[in-house]
Order: structure tokens, then sequence, then C-alpha cells
DNA sequence: TTGTAAGCGTTATCAG
DNA sequence: CTGATAACGCTTACAA
């Protein structure tokens, strides 16, 4: 391995001279600079930023801690951080709980012992253990954003789209498409989150306030779901969960429904699914990938000690295509 | 900081003791052993894998480069990466090249700043350019693989699907529904690989020969590629790319064109896109979790320097839904 | 069974 | 502008 002693050596320069000059940190002689760049590479020098970071006590790596990485959601907001970080030349870690199974606290570990640079949590650890787990690590401060999560009292910042934004605008579409008797449909959403998002539908106006339905991975659609849909003669469908989403769809189809003629379906979340789904969803575009990118920055404000927003909440537009 | 001077002086030991004891490379007095771990509990100790990677010249920290995660392709074989690379407590980085926008010479610069102990390619570099590269670092060796790349002449392991029998058993099905007239239909594949795929579909017997059909992404599929289908009087499409059979069959359908009476239509690779589409299309798996977990531990068992075989052929299989 | 001491490659503090 | 020298936290001969 090339360090930069050898550099030293072949150029006729202390260790130190290298190490300023490479880091910007010092202007040398011309001549000096041309030898140590002749050095650099002809002995084909590589910096090793293990070294750096055992010196300086600070990695340029970013964890970003999610369910599963195989899934569109995910994977979105995903890209947005790589693409941030990689513009300011941090690394990206993933760890994916699903797989790891390791508990909180093991992973406030892992990222310890690996000197992480800040930690990105994906639609985790929704309630107030891990501030403490975090807070029993003696005398340990690192940068932390929560994307995707309503927490309250937590001193890190958070990201998450505008649910009651979501659920107004939603609303809105469907009435003026005529639906009246609205249905929210979700999948084990937490209660406030699903709060939010109501009270949206309820900004909207409209004669009746939506009916709330839960669904799960073992109902079965067509036979036990579709028929209470129109037990309740409803109109529009608001999934809050886009796989569902096009699964409800399909089951609405089955049953020899008319979408949107008979029941408009409206999704939340637009990636392809909703629009290779037939009909195309029209959907409420959550923009994971500027979730992302904001988190990413919202972390580097952090490492650089810059003041940055608690909170950052992004903006949801509808995607018009053929459900609705 | 924490650290195992902070350990020796608590426990009364001195730092190798707590070292060796520490990484089980040697057996200490049970009073020895008490005093080291309460010292460790009282104090927070937390182990430095920077230090010790640097001591050791050897991180634990796997990447992955590949050209997006927001691909469900790549991010399943990333998931059964990231499944084994978890089981032996390794780290995962992701590259996304498409945002990185480096050069390989970069980015294998990149990997050597950071140590890396092994890069898993996922379909990208097939030309001889990468070995070069590597090359030329001078008297770098770091383990590589290779997942779904088709490369002759390297050293390093490969993986891939057999797309030899994927072509089989896709033109086999095929036949087995009626449908003697088929189309190959791709999205910009290179020659050999489709060379491979049509090797199998020959395989397949059958009295055609399967016609190969190229499609882009500015194509008009229901106004110029459909009719050409037609004119051809094709019965059965073999899509060479997931997503692409979805648009397809979207097409067909708007085109009146009844899957799979008409035109049956058969994808390669299984994520959920195959799933949700309507119909839901029957496909080829490739076996995308177990190509990473297989990738994972080829890359490990360089490592450890274990033998491995050079390549690794994975079998696909068919499933069976409604588009065939 | 335990301790001493020399590094891994870098940065940082001082002094020239 | 440049150079000694001391760390950063850990592993590992080699001694005791």
């Amino acid at each position: 391995m090339v360090t930069l002693k050898d550099i030293a050596k072949h150029a006729n320069v202390s260790i130190c001279t290298v190490s300023k000059y490479l880091s910007s940190s010092m202007v040398v002689k011309k001549e000096t600079e041309q030898r140590i760049q002749l050095a650099i590479k002809e002995l084909g020098y590589v910096p090793n930023v293990v070294a750096k970071a055992l010196k300086r006590m600070e990695t340029s790596n970013i964890a970003v801690i999610l369910p599963k990485i195989n899934n569109l959601y995910y994977s979105e907001i995903t890209s947005g951080i790589s693409q941030t970080l990689g513009k300011y030349h941090y690394n990206l870690y993933i760890y994916e709980v699903d797989n790891l199974q390791l508990s909180e606290e093991e992973i406030l570990q892992l990222m310890r012992e690996n000197m992480i640079a800040g930690i990105i949590f994906i639609g985790l650890f929704a309630d107030q253990t891990f501030q403490e787990s975090i807070n029993n690590i003696a005398g340990w401060d690192i940068p932390v954003v929560y994307a995707n999560r309503y927490i309250s009292n937590t001193s890190y910042p958070l990201v998450y789209p505008d649910l009651v934004q979501a659920g107004e605008i939603g609303t809105k579409h469907l009435l003026e498409k005529g639906k009246e008797r609205l249905a929210v449909v979700h999948k084990g959403l937490r209660e406030e989150i699903l709060h939010s998002f109501l009270e949206g539908c309820q900004k909207a106006g409209g004669k009746h306030l939506p009916i709330v339905m839960e669904i799960n991975d073992d109902m079965d659609l067509v036979n036990d779901f579709v028929p209470q849909l129109l037990a309740q003669k409803i109109e529009g469908l608001f999934t809050l969960n886009e796989l569902s989403a096009v699964y409800l769809a399909k089951a609405l189809q089955k049953a020899d429904i008319k979408i949107p003629q008979d029941i408009a379906v409206l999704s939340l979340g637009n990636s392809v699914m909703s629009e290779i789904s037939t009909p195309e969803l029209t959907c409420v575009d959550l923009q994971n990938r500027e979730l992302g990118m904001k988190s990413a920055e919202l972390i580097l404000s952090q490492i650089r000690k810059e003041a940055y927003e608690p909170v950052t909440v992004l903006e949801p537009f509808i995607v018009k295509r053929h459900s609705t």
C-alpha cells in the first residue's frame, strides 16, 4: 500500500507537507506541488479514509435503516437519499431491519461501533423507546432524521408528507368527480396518521364523512370486502396504501364493478405500480424521492452544525389517471 | 468516548488483556473476566471498528454497485445480498451509478479509499475495461463478484440465471398452450444475452423459430408495435423485460386483443409487477433474491480465501398465471 | 496468565 | 512555507 510517507519520501518533503497540501489547508511552492503531484501519480497513491476517520474521529458514512429495500416505497426514498449523499461524497449504508433481526439497542450499538456520521430512519420506531435508547448510550450525540414518521417530542428533525393536505386534495378530487359516498381504506395504519388523513378529508367538504375501512392480507377482497362496499353504497375509494389500491381495483373488476363509473379508486403513493395497474390509478403523489433528498440534507446540516427546521412537510399533489 | 484503555484501567489489567479477552483469543482468569465485564458495563464500552480496521488493514464493508436502487429487479437482488451479509455481520454500502456519475476508475478509487472488503457489481460494466482498470491499481487485489453479467475472461466469479433454460422452459410452456408463432421481445438487450435466450427457445422445439423484435421507450406500442404483431400473426410473446411485458399486455388489450386467447404474454422476471398486472402475467422467475444471496456468499468465500466456483448458474422456473 | 511496546495511515499542534 | 512529533483506538509480537 502506498502511503503518505512514501509520497513524502519520493517528493523529498515531510509527510505533513503532503497531508496539508492534499487537504488544501496549506499553500505550497509551485515546485513542491509539482514534486508531490508527480510522486502521487508515479506511485499510484490512494488516500486511506479509514485512517483519516480514526484520526478525525468522524466518518462520511450515513446509515439508512428501513424495513426492506425491495419495496418501491422505501427504495424510492432511499434513491433520493443516495442522490444527495453522492453529491457531497458521503457513503450510504443500508440496514434492512426485517433481515437483520436486531433490536433498536443493538442497531444503535452497530452504528456507534462503525462511527456512523448520521442515521436516517425510514418509517420505523414510532414510539418513544428509541429516543430513550439513544440517550442511554452515554454521551453519544449522533445526527438522526426520521423520514416518514409522525413523532412528537423528539429533538431530531422530521420529514414527512402533509397527510392532511393529501386527504384534502384526494377527497376534493373525488367530490369533483361526483363521488359523494367515500370510503378510506387502510391496512393497519396507526390511529394518529389515520386521524390526520381524515382531518383532510373533512376539510374538503362534502355531504358525508368518509367511512373508514380496514383490510388485511388474509381478507378475501372479492367475496368479503367488495360486498361491504356495495352494501354501504360506496362511490369512491381512497386507499392509503398503493399496493392495496391495485389489489382492490382488481377485486372490484372481478366483481364486475366498473372503475370509475361505479366506484372510483384513488391511491396514495405514485410508484410504477399505480401506473401499470388496470385501469391506471389516479393517485396522490407523496414525493418520495424529494423526501429522501430532504432527509439527506437534514443529516448533512446536523453534521455541519448548521441550523435546520425541526419539521419539514412535503406538499403532496394529485396525478390524474383513469381510475377516478 | 470509552476506550479499551479506560476499561483496562477500571479493571486493573492491561489493554492487551482486555483486547485479547474480547476477541476471545485468550482465556483469562474467572476473576479477571468478571472485572472486565463489570468495567464494560459500568463505563458503557463500545468497540471502535474503525480503529480495528486500520490496524488489521481490513474492513467488514461490502459495496454493491448498481444502476439504481428504485427498481425492483435490482432491489430484490440487493435484499438477498443484505440478508446474507447481515447474517455474517458485514455492512452493506450502496452506490447508485446513475446518481453518482462517476467513471469506473473513480468508483474503484472510492472503493479503495474506503478499504472496501469486496465489491458486487449488479448488471454493470459488461466489457473488459473494468478488469483492466482494476489491474491498473497497483497491487490491489480485491474480492469482486459479477451478479447478472455474462462476461468471459474474468478471474472473478460470475452468478447469473440460466438464460438458455429460461428460454427453453418459457418456449415450452407457450408451445404447450398451443402457441406456435412466437416473438421474443426485448429492449436493447446485448447480442450475446439474446443469443443464449434464443438457443433455449430453439431447444424447446416447435415448428418455427421465434421472431426477435426490439422495442424502445419512444415507441408507440398500440399504434406501431401491435400492428406488427398482427401482421406477423404472432400467437405468443416472450418479453425479456418484466416492465415491458406489463406495458405490452396493456397495449394489446387497448387494441382489443385478448390475452391469452389471441396472444399469450410471458414475462421474464417475477416481481410484484407481473402479479399486479391485468391479466396477471405468467413469468419465468429468475430467482433474484437467491442470486443476491449467492453473490454475497461468493464475496465472503473470497474474503476467507476459501475455494469457490467460478460460475454459478441459477435455475429459473415458471410461475403460471393468467396471461398464457 | 498477563504486560510492554510498536505500529496501522492519517491529522494536528507547535516550533522553526 | 516546512518539519518533527504526538496522538486516534486497536491488534499483536514478544517478554515476563
